[in-house]
DNA sequence: TATTGTTATACTCTATAACTATA
DNA sequence: TATAGTTATAGAGTATAACAATA
C-alpha cells in the first residue's frame, strides 16, 4: 500500500472493533482456560506437535534467546513432558520431542480453550454460525496472505 | 455450562478456528505495533481514559496486587504521563488520572494498531467488508452477553 | 480495628557474557 | 574458527509479608 494513502472512515472504524473484539476474545480465553504449565511453555509443547525441534529452533520460533529456552526446555523435561535425545549425526544438537504425557496435556489445555469458546456459540441461531465460519476464514485468509507476502 | 454437556462437532470446529483466528490477529497487532511502553503498562494508561482510578481500582482491574499496581503507576507518574492527586474526602486514597501526554500517548498508540488492522481490509471487497462487520458486530456481542450474564 | 497504599524481600522470566563440547 | 547449548550474572515484573497513615 503507498506510504500515505488516505484511509476510508468505514475501513478505519471496521479495523479498530475488529482488533478490538479478536483481542478480548483472546484474553478471555487466557484468562478464563485452566493452565496446567504457563503460557510460555505450553507454546513450546505445541511447538512440539508437529515434529521435534532442537533448542536453538525452539528459540528463534518463540523468539527468546538461547539461554531462555535452554531453561524452559530442562523445566518441561523435569516435569515429564519432554524428552531430550542426542542427534545421530550432529553431536552439538539436543533434538527435543512430547511425552505422551505431554502430547496429552497439549491435546487436553486445547481443548479447553475450545470448549470455553464454543459454549459462547451454542446458543447462537443457523444463520449466526455461518457468518462466523465465514468471517473465521476471511480472517485466516487475510493472516495467511500477510504472512506469505 | 453443564459439566459434560455433548458438542455439536461443527460449533466444535468453528469455537476451535475462530479462537486461533481471533488469538493470531491478537499477536501479530502486539508483536508489529511499535510502543512506546509495554503492555502492562499501555494497559494501565488506557483504564485511565474515561475516568480517573485510585491504585486499588486499577490493581483489581488489572488483576495484579497492590504493590505491584504501586510500582508500575510510580513508573508512569515518573515518566510523565499519569498524575497523583489527594482524594477530597478520604486521606487514604490517591486519585491517579492521566496527563495531557499520557492522554496523546493512548490515542497514538491505538491508532498505529489500528492501522495495521485497516491495511489488512483495504484490499478486501465491499461484501467481505460487510461480512466483517456483522461478524465483529456479533463478537462483540457475545462478549458482552457474557459479561453482564 | 479495618482499609489504602508503600516498602522489604524473594521468586520467575528474561537477557547478555562467558564457558564447554562438537564440527 | 564457528556453532549448539549451558552456566553465570543481572534486570524487570510479579507476589506475599510487614509497615505507615487514615477512617
Amino acid at each position: 500500500m503507498p506510504p500515505h494513502a488516505p484511509v476510508d472512515p468505514t475501513i478505519a472504524e471496521l479495523a479498530h472493533d475488529l482488533r478490538i473484539a479478536c483481542m478480548r476474545v483472546a484474553r478471555r480465553v487466557r484468562f478464563d482456560a485452566d493452565t496446567v504449565v504457563p503460557p510460555h511453555l505450553f507454546s513450546i509443547l505445541a511447538r512440539l506437535v508437529a515434529q521435534p525441534r532442537t533448542v536453538g529452533e525452539l528459540a528463534a520460533m518463540e523468539r527468546v534467546s538461547a539461554p531462555t529456552m535452554s531453561r524452559a526446555v530442562a523445566q518441561l523435561t523435569d516435569q515429564g513432558y519432554v524428552v531430550r535425545s542426542a542427534d545421530e549425526h550432529d553431536g552439538r544438537l539436543v533434538r527435543l520431542s512430547l511425552t505422551p504425557e505431554g502430547s496429552t496435556l497439549v491435546t487436553e489445555e486445547r481443548a479447553n480453550r475450545d470448549a470455553w469458546m464454543a459454549e459462547r456459540l451454542e446458543g447462537l441461531s443457523a444463520k449466526d454460525q455461518t457468518l462466523l465460519r465465514r468471517a473465521t476464514d476471511l480472517i485466516e485468509e487475510i493472516l495467511s496472505r500477510e504472512a506469505t507476502r
